[in-house]
DNA sequence: CCTTACCTTTACGTAAACGTAAACCTCTGT
DNA sequence: ACAGAGGTTTACGTTTACGTAAAGGTAAGG
């Protein structure tokens, strides 16, 4: 029973518009089946949806994203292309890995700015006494 | 000796255009000092300059950024304010720890097409001798 | 004085990622 | 038979984040 999904199910679940889902197959990141005039999802297009919108919370470009998707799929055909794919992931990675960093200064930076706001109501207290 | 800088020093040091600089001050991000018509930052400005574009490698959208800026520099006057602020850097940790959710499945992810590409070489290895 | 290397403002152009509207099919229920 | 809820295409509009001239001021060096 290969699962399957309409445009206004996959907008649904994902909370995004049914012109989203369709400008990404107009950029080639999504090739639905079509039922006559319809389109129909299989559950790989749902993944490949959720890879999309990963990427976007990541602030990728659609493009950047559908070069991921293809890092995922290797079509290991020739060895030149293996080792071109090994290398954009270890670009990838590293990139990644700059952005790890980032989050976790930001997030400490956060912490110290939280403390600060949590002193000041602290003596917005005490100078009401 | 307030250390500070023109818009080409910044500009090579963080490698972006002058054009770029310009353009964040007139999103109201930077509000450099004027030495006549000439431009002159301050170690305060760059650091916001850095801000800025660690926001941009984690996606954020300058207007995003202005807020993350102003999260850190609290104008602690009266309680609601603060309450706000506290929440709005509550918001904002949830989204980073969404964000480092992302990157560690995708490192993962990553990781095993790293080593499915890595295997496909050893196969086309074997089949040579 | 002239060039070179900076800086400035103003303003139109552009790519990405959709929003929005028009105009149209195609079932399904009453 | 007809409304309503879904689906479709085509195409122009919009926001963000700059790029890219155009046209000029300013200070240093030969």
């Amino acid at each position: 029973m290969p699962q399957t999904y309409t445009i206004s199910d996959l907008s649904r679940e994902f909370d995004i518009t049914t012109r989203t889902i369709r400008f990404y197959e107009d950029k080639s990141l999504l090739q639905p089946e079509r039922q006559g005039q319809a389109r129909i999802y299989s559950s790989a297009d749902r993944t490949t949806l959720k890879l999309i919108l990963r990427g976007k919370r990541l602030g990728f470009t659609l493009d950047e994203s559908r070069e991921i998707i293809q890092l995922y799929t290797p079509s290991n055909d020739n060895r030149e292309q293996l080792h071109k794919l090994i290398s954009k992931i270890h670009e990838r990675r590293a990139l990644l890995e700059q952005q790890q960093q980032d989050i976790e200064i930001m997030l400490l930076d956060l912490q110290a700015s939280e403390e600060r706001c949590k002193e000041s109501l602290i003596q917005l207290d005490e100078n009401r006494l």
